[in-house]
DNA sequence: GGTTATATTGACGTTAACGTTAATAGATTC
DNA sequence: GAATCTATTAACGTTAACGTCAATATAACC
């Protein structure tokens, strides 16, 4: 039975799909973001190292170092059977969770001052209009 | 009458206050996001480079490069009284925020991930306590 | 079987965002 | 008035995140 999660990609299809270059995508195995297999010496990538360089790119897109990205996604590589490592995987998780709190506050102070700039737009050229 | 809006501050005041260095101000006034007046040689920055300044950072902890912290910066230095330049304000503010939206939105995914490991965590530490 | 397409590693180049001296000058302290 | 503090400009160094060749190998096409 022929499953979704058997699908298997060349690194051009994926730069492709993702809208990056092969080269990004090897920079990011030397980084340890990803570890594809191999058939012969060419890279093969299947659909769980899709994922994670979708969460990637995503980390990117909110301004995270490749590094803190490398982080981030370890903390989806724990062995949930040893207590101790689910005890620490719970405080990083508590922290990267409380760091993207603050960042949404950000955000949101940010926009709100961009609704008021817009809102003093329109009055603008509403007076001009009269 | 004195006003809070009369304060002055050196470079090493702001940069303590902020938590930054002298040598990331004066590169920051080099790109462009800053202007302070001079006393003789010494920069000089009153209450609006400082709240310029405050904006500049908010945009660095939301991933933003200084080019694009230049370009919204610039979104308050516009003659309200040209409808032109009002006009581009606009559609430049609207843009702007559109890309906080989906910064957003990246944002909620990543948490809402962060809660669902966070989640997984506590019902495998409940597990072993039993 | 020669060209074209796609892959590899390796190495050097590039840009952003500062850090780090170095040399200099005015202000303050002892 | 010698030393210390704080400021300046200028210049070179550094790290991250790739871009850009170059040399090479395999696969596919005609």
């Amino acid at each position: 039975m022929p499953s979704t999660q058997n699908k298997l990609w060349t690194i051009s299809e994926l730069a492709n799909e993702l809208g990056m270059t092969t080269r990004a995508i090897r920079f990011y195995e030397d980084k340890g973001l990803l570890n594809p297999q191999r058939v012969g010496p060419n890279r093969v990538y299947n659909y769980q190292d899709r994922a994670r360089l979708k969460l990637a790119l995503r980390g990117k897109r909110l301004g995270f170092s490749l590094d803190e990205i490398r982080e981030f996604l370890d903390l989806y590589q724990v062995d949930m059977t040893k207590v101790t490592q689910i005890q620490f995987l719970l405080t990083r998780v508590q922290d990267k969770a409380a760091q993207l709190r603050r960042q949404q506050e950000d955000l949101a102070a940010m926009l709100k001052e961009l609704e008021l700039v817009e809102a003093e737009c329109h009055q603008h050229l509403q007076h001009t209009k009269l």
